[in-house]
DNA sequence: CGTTCGATGCACT
DNA sequence: GTGCATCGAACGT
């Protein structure tokens, strides 16, 4: 498990850091995780991307609490995005998690992702399943819930399992409109279940 | 391979 | 009323 600590740093070192941790969702249906691949910084309120932007509201208030919690909230309607509180309490910056390695649970997963869909989505790759941050909160079962779930000790947690520090790329943040020009998206270079096009992977620059 | 577009709920102006 | 931190189907190349 990791301490409140690792998530009251610099959000740009959390994001870096994240990469290799496992998410986990232990619930009565049962135990689901994943290893993370790819996640985007999003920091105070002069990053317009930020919900912070506006300053304080309801919706955004986790984003201004302590770090180590769980930042879940609903987009375009339909899906649930799950992020994780950093830097300092009234310091509002998050990490959005966007993309898993299936690793405990891939059959609940599977049941979660083939609810309502299509045959074709219902037979996705092990590597599909937690691929885009809508994704992996279906596959995982999060949703509104899960807001404010500690992150350090509940059933909602990332822990260290020691995995190999994975090699790492940074780029643009994907699907937003303004304050593009931060290349605040990490992901692992060597992960098949990292979202956007493989080309745009394997084209990748900045190592670290 | 690529691009376009509808679904859908709610915070915020 | 407007605009999303998305997804996947449909269709073009």
């Amino acid at each position: 498990m990791l301490s409140r600590d690792f998530y009251n740093r610099a959000t740009l070192k959390v994001a870096r850091d994240l990469i290799g941790k496992v998410l986990v969702h232990d619930t009565r249906a049962g135990l689901a995780s994943g290893i993370i691949v790819e996640a985007e910084a999003y920091i105070g309120e002069s990053d317009k991307a930020c919900h912070a932007a506006p300053g304080p509201t309801a919706r955004n208030a986790p984003l201004y609490g302590p770090p180590g919690m769980a930042y879940v909230y609903l987009n375009y309607g339909i899906h649930y995005l799950v992020n994780a509180v950093t830097e300092a309490e009234g310091w509002p910056a998050a990490v959005l998690i966007r993309a898993l390695e299936p690793r405990d649970g891939i059959e609940l997963m599977r049941r979660r992702r083939a609810a309502g869909s299509t045959r074709r989505v219902r037979e996705l790759a092990v590597n599909d399943l937690c691929r885009g941050p809508g994704n992996l909160t279906k596959a995982l079962g999060i949703h509104l819930r899960q807001n404010l779930k500690d992150l350090t000790s509940s059933e909602l947690r990332i822990e260290d399992h020691g995995l190999p520090k994975p090699s790492v790329a940074w780029s643009r943040r994907i699907g937003i409109n303004v304050a593009v020009e931060q290349e605040w998206r990490v992901y692992a270079l060597d992960s098949d279940a990292v979202s956007g096009s493989r080309r745009q992977a394997s084209m990748a620059n900045a190592q670290c």
